[in-house]
DNA sequence: ACAATTAATCATAGTAATATTATCAAAATA
DNA sequence: TATTTTGATAATATTACTATGATTAATTGT
């Protein structure tokens, strides 16, 4: 019940990203070290966070990675799904439920509403936002 | 971002007893029947839940397990806790924190809230509701 | 006392997920 | 062409999860 590790560096990332301003480019070393993420692990978490389509990034010198949209339209669910995948409070909430008791289940309608309550409030959440909120360091 | 199948049987038991009506006992081997949970799995799971207070036992012949308070005062919340620890969204926002960034960090309101709800919606969902719900199988 | 029943405890094991490090290839720039 | 930087992949250590089995302890009924 909590999100992986890697799924709060990509988040730490971004936001290191939102701070710079639109448009700036930071190397994901540099990015690392500000941040106290292992580098290596972070090149990782990059480049899935480049596959869902939330970082650009340049290779070579002066290359790096930059917010693929503007920040206020990046929320905060997008780069944990990214990373995590979907957010499922418990097996029974996914489509691909193998749940015997679906039909006749007093449960699954307060996951379901427990779950669709998290995803609307990290949804709500965008990195605009974080990027005024802490200006400092 | 998941309880554990463990925390699954766990609510799915109680709501079996639940229905049961007050004061009712059920040995561990045919709730694991009625409920498709590996018994000796289930008899782990029972012992943590007795420990916690959720259940009373008794061994020996027409011995079981029943609710240990009344229905409506075992909320989902405790169930779950009970198993899997304490629910938390991200290490941040748990008291061992060791998050450098603690008083600087914007992300940090963002999960506490949402933790709050998940944890305030939980606990609101008791197993006398459940046990009503669906008086069926 | 004895046999049957049932939970409690403990040990074990396989699988999967997580976190991390390391390496080498590919692209872009100077 | 040398350097910088991402991309892709592999290797590994650690932890968590799921499940099974054996043994022990308590209770009931005969």
């Amino acid at each position: 019940m909590q999100i992986t590790r890697q799924a709060d560096y990509a988040v730490r990332a971004m936001v290191y990203l939102a701070q710079l301003g639109p448009d700036k480019r930071a190397a994901t070393g540099q990015i690392a070290r500000e941040k106290s993420i292992p580098p290596s692990f972070l090149a990782k978490i990059v480049s899935q966070l480049s596959v869902a389509g939330l970082l650009q990034t340049s290779r070579g010198a002066r290359g790096g990675v930059s917010l693929a949209k503007p920040a206020e339209t990046i929320t905060l669910l997008e780069v944990v799904e990214a990373i995590d995948g979907p957010i499922l409070l418990n097996d029974c909430v996914g489509e691909l439920s193998t749940c015997i008791f679906e039909d006749d289940c007093p449960l699954k309608p307060v996951w379901c509403d427990a779950q669709k309550m998290l995803v609307e409030h990290l949804s709500g959440a965008n990195f605009a936002q974080f990027a005024k909120t802490a200006a400092l360091g």
